[in-house]
DNA sequence: TATGAATGAGAATTCATTCAT
DNA sequence: TATGAATGAATTCTCATTCAT
């Protein structure tokens, strides 16, 4: 979306621009549809800029005249997501007090899926040592956002179980989404998935005397 | 489970290599170890020949001499675990008959997470487009036998819902391993998921009577 | 000699450029006050026309309206020295036989110094295979001219010698004027290669009998 | 000579070794004797890795299985002959004491130019913002050894003027060493150089009272 | 005319794989 | 057989120069 302020540490100061035309634009965004799609299919490493160059319609000097390195295109995709994390969050907490459990199950998964939406995510978000500081951000934050709705929901919670039961959620996301692209379409597995969720944020939300499902809990 | 990492068997150069005599095993069994841990850290892409050979206390020179390439290493990590899975499994399915949901569960998710025990396993079998047939292999006997073994447990299921709760059942354990070395030491999630898939298996194996969730409820 | 470098002619990209009238001369001076800065600290391989574009307060695109190439603009530089070449040195040729052997030396270093004042001079200066004919030429030049005012001064003495000690000289001032900026500002270094200048033309245009320092020259 | 322990800032960790049989030895010296050759020529920016690898008959590859990048190519040259200066400078310092100041200055001469005589170094040590450590700890050793032998050799000399007179001959050193290979080969430049340094110190030696060069003494 | 963007040849660097000793 | 070294295609990144608006 927005140019990060690119690393500073570079021993040549290359003046990478945000696009100041609208032509530009489009190209940036381009670059980042054909970026996230081949990271989703071969992954960080995996992927070449002359790769993306290509698909994007773009030619390989273009690429480094938006994004002065590999990693910055990664992070763009990743910084791009984390920028309106909290603006959905907080639109979301606004009105969870009055959900059900398995509304907010649901409700809250399918906003975590569209933050995954674009493929690539997942393939950057995936473990390892070195990940540049904008990609551990955004996954923390997830996490803490997802424990605050919780929390916001549920008060009497725990911060531990609220921490516990988001990255179960996430996780779940995660592995549908993930999946999905590879799963027979005809598949009900996402639903599965959906419904695993809500018995366990069931388990987890209702009050503890409430084991089995209180009346009028909907 | 964990070989140590031969390095101590040359000091100088001009060392005399005495004891090396039938230790091809032991030698191809540091690399494959090697192998695992970096291609669990860096990926398969990010995993170089070169690491793989100074962890394992190999040569490079050696490597080659025992897998033919790359991909040939990667595939021999897998194809190990593909050996035994029919063993682990037919032996499970002997007994599983007479297992409480709930046990079932925890033996279930017990077997599949010694099958990844090796963490080179999450990273080898995310998709891709190009994997090789050996990794696609594995992935695919993998749901076949978990869902088989639910068939055996519970016969009356469906051969489609058996391989919905199978890919749930093998992403979640997927998830848990994946994400264990990254939780808090402290973190519970491990038992939170193994809860979860408890509740899920229960919901779905459980006889159909009991199919509706207490009344009202849905 | 410093042209300030100017940067705030435009402040918003549809910021209308007024005054843009006749100023295309201050324009190409402030490019080539930059190129020459560049040049100066980075070489000229290191030198880039962004770099230059940028801290000229000029667009890429205008540095390519001035200049057609990047070695146009270095030659520029050498060549606007070289057009007063010739007038400087027939200005202190005229009344460089009055002056004594010390202040010959003074009002020469003086005068080559100044032809170095843009220190991109001695970047461009120094050799390389493919030095353009421009550049050749104002290094030629420069000896020629000081060889001649040398024998202007002292008509007896051999065109060899005066081709001799015009190109220590002209190195001394090279020396003295590339180092100066990394002289400890305390440093009397500069004062030293005046007094050896002195020192040496003394030795090599004293006449042969007065091999020992003349009694009143100093 | 002996491949520096080069930087361990690096993302990988490649593992750049120092060659470890007869035929490596020999090709990491070629490669430096071409790096040397081409860098003289072109200046460090200016000379590509791969002209390096021709002229020096390897292989791309090999040049960087010996040096991690062209930095540390250019590092080791220079670092090679800061090894051996404080040994050239002890010897030296040995009997510097008996020397005439003619002989001084000559021999002072001749040993700094031989640590230049190598073309590159001159490339190498010419001013720029960026030079690695490395260059510029050769630079300051050379100057600050230089100023130890005029203290020993007239111990009543001040620190500060050592420093000067010091800064003076090595700059008349480089000055000599670069324009050496441009020189008509029948100049006589390269004399001048030389008596002009042996007037300058004795001027800067000499007792103060024996201002008029002492009989004897040339 | 001014300028942001496009271009692509060329340079640095990586790494799987082969080879000679 | 063991292994240091060689190889070179593939990849990332740079930058002078051109172009469309």
């Amino acid at each position: 979306m927005s140019i990060p302020s690119h690393k500073s540490s570079s021993k040549k100061n290359r003046a990478v621009q945000a696009p100041q035309r609208s032509n530009g634009k489009l190209r940036v965004a381009a670059i980042l549809e054909a970026a996230a799609a081949v990271i989703a299919e071969k992954g960080y490493e995996g992927a070449t800029m002359a790769e993306i160059a290509v698909r994007s319609g773009a030619k390989i000097g273009s690429l480094y005249r938006f994004f002065p390195n590999k990693e910055s295109l990664a992070d763009t995709i990743v910084v791009s997501a984390r920028e309106n994390l909290d603006a959905v969050f907080d639109r979301f907490d606004a009105g969870v007090r009055a959900l059900s459990i398995r509304t907010l199950a649901d409700d809250l998964m399918d906003l975590i899926f569209e933050l995954f939406t674009r493929p690539a995510f997942m393939k950057l978000l995936e473990a390892g040592q070195d990940w540049s500081v904008k990609r551990e951000e955004f996954r923390s934050a997830l996490l803490r956002r997802t424990a605050k709705t919780l929390l916001v929901h549920t008060p009497n919670l725990s911060k531990k179980s609220a921490a516990d039961i988001a990255l179960v959620i996430v996780l779940n996301v995660k592995a549908m989404a993930t999946h999905q692209a590879f799963f027979d379409p005809a598949s009900s597995a996402p639903d599965e998935f959906r419904d695993m969720t809500r018995l366990y944020l069931r388990s987890r939300l209702a009050k503890p005397r409430l084991e089995r499902v209180a009346p009028g809990e909907r």
